[in-house]
DNA sequence: ATGAAAGCGCTAACAG
DNA sequence: CTGTTAGCGCTTTCAT
């Protein structure tokens, strides 16, 4: 009936601090302060305004307020594969450490396409205070022209000028190959990842190095997509191959290609030891369970938003006096071995039962 | 130097329609009208202050248009976690059919905490359109209260006169018991998942009814963690029990009972056949691959924010005189048999040999 | 079809 | 410590 009645089903619109401030006999701009500025306001008529806002149901409106600060509270991570285990964690430990500071994550996804993903930044861009970058598909220009509009920092990647967190690939692969070469192996070969990306080029390098420095036959093939698939048709390249022993770029690919090897009749780790990269859900249940190098995920990224808190919090006050320290963040690597690496004479062992 | 350059590295703020308007001699809210209300303005001059504003780089301001109007653009979409695989294809989803609406999908995490859940509603529900609730973990009432305040949709649940999305969950347990029973097994123990879920609720009665009807011993035991971890202690409860096959809420929890009878020697399926609900990313590739009840995924959160777009439509013209033809939308599930499942009697067939 | 002007709800000088 | 007063950038009647 009456406009005032708060009985039918409309989503009614709530008090804004002029209602408080009437109710309490105070200037709007008082209300204001008792909810941004704690402190900068009398105790007592604080508690008072409290209290009133709280029976009326006061609740500041957050884009009211994102207007004359341009702070939203909000901050991305656009991720390039949400159906992708890898960010599982990552996710979590960005969203945690995110709300802990009173900011909510907002999680895009780009599905691998740096088209999407530069979509994605247009869009969200202008509501978020800042942005972290999970292993974009974009150029560094690309990922520059971002970074000037907004504070960036990347994950798995580094790009020259921007804070980075990233995982100690080189030292992982380190231990990978030195695991390999411990159970006798002398021939390994690398199943490549993607072209473009950096953490493959970090990996194979690191390969390339450790197998030369303990006198292995180290062998590249590649590259394939980061994916179960990918894994497959790696198999299949894999099969002409002598090889006693493979690393491959990630998990998922590890475990495409052991299912490739299964069809072949090619047993793990018995004719063959490989090791992924990153420890991902599943690669603990796969068959067999699969040796890999353990990121820390979490980890990465609850850093990667403090990272980004911090530059927030620089950004605030001394925006060009910034010292700008060119923070990359290294996070180390472990080395999880399972079921999926075997020394290299079960080879004959098992021919010879 | 001057407050004009834009050599150096701060971010400067962007044109607005008022530094428009005046480039192209025109009144603010001409240009106003070409962005929001395409059609309302002279063909020619919209044409000319799209290319000005293009050439001046302007963008409009999301959040200075929501101000006014409360569109933001923006939805959301509570998860209860975002380390379940569950929800991977789901976020997939939504988030296309989202961004093909031109609305952006904010992703929240709430770690199975309905505390967390309701802090996350608070966080996100001003500054969204509309909420997708993705398996809720809170009450009915909880539920009402936060879309009293925007439009909502559930997902994974039904909460009356609240619009939602769930898979058909009854036909799915139907087959499954179906199968197992074609597979010979009289006895099937259903492995119960979280108290509080619907989803729980709504196959545990259709394994009664089926059971019932087949003229099967259906027993259920639980509850039980929705994990791995959960799963594995059933695997325990399960040992002294004499089914020769089990179902389990979900996959996750059938793949932790896997590995829980592997270590106890049970082998699946010849001792014993296991099924799952879901058909998650792994329940391909753990040992044996998982028979298991698909759930349409993809298609559960794009008919989620589907359905949430149709009601954010409707609100905005007439909010009051709406029908409310309390939606529910039932999608269809699919059992896919894979290697966990066998005959009975493979058990004596395997004893004899 | 376009312009003028009044807000949306909050913050931020600037006075007092 | 608190009130007054402009805006933030855009939308939206209401005139013209």
């Amino acid at each position: 009936m009456s406009e005032d009645s708060d009985g039918n089903g409309a989503r009614r619109s709530s008090p804004t601090i002029y209602d408080v401030a009437a109710a309490a006999g105070v200037a709007p701009s008082t209300v204001s302060r008792t909810f941004s500025r704690p402190g900068r306001v009398n105790s007592e008529t604080a508690e008072r305004i409290r209290r009133i806002a709280a029976e009326m149901g006061y609740r500041t409106n957050p884009v009211a307020r994102a207007l004359p600060t341009g702070r939203t509270s909000i901050i991305a991570i656009i991720v390039s594969d949400v159906t992708n285990p890898f960010f599982f964690e990552i996710i979590r430990g960005a969203e945690e450490t995110a709300s802990a500071a009173g900011y909510t994550l907002l999680v895009a996804d780009v599905n691998e396409s740096a088209d999407a993903e530069r979509k994605a930044l247009d869009r969200t861009l202008p509501l978020v205070e800042g942005i972290v970058l999970a292993t974009s598909r974009m150029s560094d220009s690309s990922i520059r022209v971002a970074a000037k509009q907004r504070p960036t920092v990347v994950l798995n990647r580094t790009t020259t000028d921007i804070p980075s967190v990233v995982t100690d690939n080189a030292r992982g692969m380190k231990r990978a190959v030195h695991h390999l070469a411990d159970l006798g192996h002398t021939s390994i070969t690398y199943v490549a990842g993607p072209q473009g990306s950096w953490a493959d080029g970090v990996r194979w390098r690191a390969f390339y190095d450790a197998t030369t420095e303990l006198d292995i036959r180290g062998k590249r093939v590649g590259p394939f997509a980061p994916t179960q698939a990918g894994g497959l048709s790696a198999a299949h390249e894999l099969a002409k191959d002598a090889t006693s022993a493979v690393i491959s770029y990630n998990d998922l690919m590890a475990i495409g290609m052991m299912r490739g090897f299964v069809r072949q009749g090619i047993s793990v780790p018995d004719d063959i030891s490989v090791v992924g990269f990153d420890n991902i859900f599943g690669s603990d249940f796969c068959t067999p369970p699969l040796t890999t190098v353990a990121a820390p995920l979490h980890s990465l990224g609850a850093y990667a938003v403090q990272t980004l808190l911090a530059e927030l919090a620089k950004t605030s006050y001394d925006r060009q006096a910034a010292p700008k320290p060119l923070k990359v963040v290294l996070l180390p690597s472990q080395l999880v071995v399972r079921g999926s690496t075997g020394p290299r004479n079960a080879v004959l062992a098992k021919r010879a039962s």
